[in-house]
DNA sequence: TAAATATTTAAGCATTGACTTAATTAAGTT
DNA sequence: AACTTAATTAAGTCAATGCTTAAATATTTA
């Protein structure tokens, strides 16, 4: 699953919304939603394999953490897609200016 | 489905690529993939509901453009997320340097 | 070492999503 | 008016996703 399918669940984006705030053990994590636990350590899978959340091994804890590696890569995707728009308008720009030239 | 949803699929992200290049008719968009065109019909529906596509009427074509709101409620919540995370940093920065007036 | 705690993995089920072909709607064309 | 073209809607199939409970794994505490 790449980072917009990942990013797709509702769920998923709050987990990260949270990660954004401060790191979290996956068990608080799974607290502040009406799921299961096994439910949200799935969603945590998935968003470790879209490069979004990382983990890090305390005790018997998992502390949960945001990589920006996955948003960015959805970030340059968005800008790829607005560049390519941006530069249709200037075209058009100057073919309106061009007209009012010839005019 | 909102627009984290609608872009999930790669098909679909593929049509608003090819929509910032340039306005395409239905039938034009449908030639560019290996599936039916209804199934991408299907899919400029998502794409339209989540305001991510425009559609205008041209006789008995239709011509579908790129409609940059849903694009930029997508923008907006990776720069929430991105703002609360520096902000975070900021205050990290702050504490190191108090510690090291203190130290 | 046994019990408790934190979290994940496994297995199964219901829902959703993407696709197909067939049918429909709407607008030109002959 | 009948035919063709452009596109969508309808209906059904199959795979993927998200959820649940039960079981497993790993670590700390009694």
């Amino acid at each position: 699953m790449d980072e917009f399918a990942a990013l797709s669940d509702s769920t998923r984006r709050e987990i990260v919304t949270l990660l954004a705030e401060a790191d979290r053990r996956a068990g608080d994590i799974a607290a502040q939603f009406d799921v299961s636990p096994p439910a949200v350590s799935q969603h945590l899978k998935v968003l470790r394999e879209a490069r979004l959340v990382k983990v890090e091994r305390r005790g018997r804890e998992r502390i949960y953490s945001l990589d920006l590696d996955g948003l960015a890569a959805m970030e340059a995707w968005v800008e790829r897609t607005r560049t390519k728009w941006n530069s249709r308008l200037d075209r058009l720009a100057d073919l309106l200016e061009e007209e009012d030239r010839d005019a």
